[in-house]
Parts: C-alpha cells; structure tokens; sequence
RNA sequence: GUGGCCGUAGCUCAGUCGGUAGAGUCCCAGAUUGUGAUUCUGGUUGUCGCGGGUUCGAGCCCCGUCGGCCACC
C-alpha cells in the first residue's frame, strides 16, 4: 500500500491510497461488510455506489466460515467477489460488543462464540494470522476497544495494553510478510481494479503485502491518546487509526478527542476513524486530519427505514410517506432515487420485503459516497471550512432533521 | 327441536378463588456509529355480544336474550 498526500487545506486532507487491487481516493468511506458481505447488496452494487474499499471482521469470519476454508477457496476477495482492497477490523471492536461473553488476559481475549459456545482465544499473534489467512490488504492490529464511560486509570490501562498488543501484531505481521514492505508493495501492478476474471486473485495476494495499521487508544483523556500515538509511532505502522469513539461520547467529546489527536497522527500515513459515524461526523472528521472511515450506519438504518438524504433523514417507515410519490431524495442520481417512489419505499418496509432492504441499503451507501465526493472536492476547492459550515447548517447536516414531507 | 361449546383491543386470543382487563399482531413514534441487527425501545386503541339478577364489588356466578359453531334427532 501506497498512501499520496495530493492537497491539504487547514488539517483537513486529500489523498490516494494505491494497492494492488485498486486506488482509493480520500476521504474515504468504507461501507461495511462484516461477514464477508455488505448487508443486502452484491458487490457490483457496492462499487457502484463509488466505494473502493471494504471492511471486512477477523471475529466473524474466524469463527464461521474459518479462515482456512476462505484461503482455500483463494481468499476473502475471490470468496465474496470483490476484487478491490479490503480493510480487515481485528476482534477488537467484539472485546467490546461482545464484553458479556469475554474475559480479557494480558496474551489476549477469550470468547464464547456466539454462533455456537464455543470457547475460542483471540490474540494479538492470532488476529494477524487470520487476518493475513483471509487475505486483507489493511491488516488492523488487535486491541481492546476502551468502554466509555471509564475512568483515567481504567482507560490508561486498556491504552497500555493495547499499545503492547500493538508491538506484537507488529512482530507477527512482519514474520508474515517477509518481503521488503512499503514503496515496493505496488511493485509494476499499477492501479487496475479490473482482475475481472479472478483467476489472478491468489498471485495478487502473494504480490501484495498488506499494510499494517497501528490504534490509538485512551479514552477520552488528551494525555492518554498522545500517549498512545507516541507509542504506536515508536513501533511504527503503515497507518493509524483511531479506536475507542463512537461508543456512547457525545459529539463534543469526539470532536475534543479529535481536537487533540488528529492533526498529531504521522502526516505521511492515512488517518483511520473507526467506526464513525453520522454524515456530519465524517464531515468534521475531515477537518481535523481523518482520512478513512467505516461505520454500519448507512448498511444498518437502511435495514430499518432510517435513510440520508440532501435535505435530512426520512424515516420512510414514517405513514406521511404512505401516499408520497415524490423520490425519496430529489437531489440523488442512484437506482433507487431514479425509478421509485416514497410511497413504494414505504410500502416495501412495511411489509418487510427483502427488496426495500435492497433500495434502501443502496441509496444509503450511494448517499454516504456522494458526501465523501462532495468533501474531496471541498478539499480540493481549498476552503473546506466554508463547506463544513455550509454542511452543518444545512438539513442534511444537521443533528436530528426529519426531513417532514410539506 | 334437544344438548353442548364459543362471543373480551382493528385481527388472533389469554384472563387463576369474584377485586372495574392483558399478550401477540396491527397501527403510531423513536433508537441505531471498527454489525451478536430482517434488531431494539416506547405509545394509542375496550359499551368484556345485549338486558336483568345476586354481591360491598361481576369479564368471571345466576336468569333471559341475540349471534356463531358442533353434535344428535
């Protein structure tokens, strides 16, 4: 992996990433598609909404299909028919999510599968290899997710653990990949995602060392997230991110997080927000140094009528969309905003057909993808705080607009 | 004609020993941030078929009546 840093404008960053398997303009968003699938769509779907990057999950994937039987059918990409790059989460968001069903040790977390009991250890060493198995081309280091609300000492703890967790996914990764990593990475394969075919994949795979992504920790506490980063940058990744948000803070308390750390992360490396978020969350993200995103916002609301458009959520669950025969967003060019109506949305939600999950999954991504594009450009167009302003004041941009039907 | 069973929320039904009614669904609204999500949370709706009686008090007991179903003549 190759990261550009084509224009920047206050902290806020226009960039490429460029793999094997295909360029990712940034500010990015990857749609999310834990289980090998984003939720309700094929993958052409998916490119089609502009995504150039998934996220997929070590956890889910480890446990069911088992990451061998995935490289044995030729890896994660060829498994889900998704030729582009894939970013792989660690386990680390489920020490989190699944925190009823773990226990937490210094060599690293044990579960009980929730598919089937299970008792299953994850740890650092653990993750990369299945991660590696899988095929990634983001490998994200294991850590633990901090829990919000803790204290100073509960959230320093976590952070140091993480921060060890880290020096050893390190050391992992690296025995995995033997090859002089960095620049040489992209070695002749230029930028085509087209590997249409797909008898190439496994070559790809072998020409393609992952990069290796390090998490900055710490809670809500300034000092612990610089502490955090200084350790990250000591063991040095190809990319950082940032953990422990979008688990219950207000938005103030991200945005102070992001205050903080953002524009301190490495300048030469992408900037990775986990998790997050809101379309305003990603726009003033990008304000303050992030380069990456995901987040199951667009994918999950979609599943249950919540949608993003130019002028605001409609919940098109919501019976004054009943008789609506207007598009669901006006100002949106995707499949679903082109050929029906609210009404028909509507009436596909309530009857829980399988299609409204499709339509409404679709326009979400492809809505989500247009903000991005907007923020490119914004970047591009050299006042990005003017755009952040005008998007913030604006419906779409606002905390909880409905958009009412007049 | 005789006997029996059943009438409770828009729908399907529960309701104990008599203490002025609940569930699911539907409907209305909300939540969702590295997916344990086709998920979760909250809310509205009653002439308890009708009329009498007994009782401090009846969806429940008694009488009558209307409607539906079943069995037998």
């Amino acid at each position: 992996m190759k990261f550009q840093l084509i224009q920047q404008c206050g902290h806020a960053r226009r960039g490429r990433l460029t793999f094997a398997r295909g360029t990712v303009e940034t500010p990015a968003f990857m749609p999310v598609g834990t289980y090998g699938t984003v939720k309700a769509m094929k993958p052409e779907e998916v490119r089609g909404t502009g995504a150039q990057i998934l996220l997929g999950n070590t956890f889910h994937l480890m446990l069911r299909p088992g990451e061998q039987a995935v490289r044995e059918l030729g890896g994660l990409h060829r498994f889900m028919h998704w030729d582009g790059p894939i970013l792989t989460d660690s386990g680390g968001f489920q020490v989190w999510s699944l925190s009823g069903l773990r226990k937490i040790t210094e060599e690293g977390v044990k579960f009980a599968s929730p598919v089937n009991g299970d008792r299953i250890l994850l740890t650092p060493e653990r993750s990369i290899e299945v991660q590696h198995a899988l095929g990634a081309d983001i490998v994200m280091q294991f850590d633990e997710c901090t829990p919000y609300p803790a204290t100073e000492q509960q959230a320093r703890k976590s952070m140091e653990l993480s921060a060890r967790w880290a020096a050893r996914c390190k050391t992992a990764h690296e025995a995995l990949v033997p090859e002089t990593r960095g620049g040489a990475s992209a070695r002749g394969l230029g930028p085509q995602p087209q590997a249409r075919g797909g008898q190439g994949l496994p070559l790809a795979v072998l020409e393609s060392p992952s990069a290796l992504f390090g998490i900055v920790q710490g809670g809500m506490y300034e000092g612990l997230r610089r502490e955090s980063l200084q350790r990250l940058t000591e063991t040095g990744f190809d990319g950082y991110a940032l953990g422990g948000l979008s688990v219950g803070e207000s938005e103030d308390e991200r945005l102070h997080v992001l205050d903080a750390i953002g524009h301190g992360l490495p300048p030469d490396r992408p900037h990775y927000l986990m998790g997050v978020g809101t379309p305003r969350d990603l726009v003033q993200a990008v304000a303050r140094g992030i380069d990456m995103f995901d987040c199951v916002m667009p994918t999950r609301n979609a599943r249950n009528g919540h949608l993003f458009t130019h002028a605001g959520v409609v919940r098109i669950r919501n019976s004054a969309h009943k008789t609506d025969g207007r598009p669901l967003d006006e100002r949106c060019d995707c499949y679903t905003c082109r050929n029906y109506s609210r009404a028909y949305l509507h009436h596909l939600d309530k009857c829980k057909e399988i299609l409204g999950a499709q339509l409404n999954t679709l326009h979400n991504l492809h809505y989500y993808q247009n903000v991005m594009q907007r923020i490119r450009a914004a970047v591009e167009g050299g006042d990005y705080a003017a755009f952040v302003a005008d998007f913030l004041g604006s419906p779409e941009g606002g905390q909880a607009s409905p958009a009412v039907p007049a």
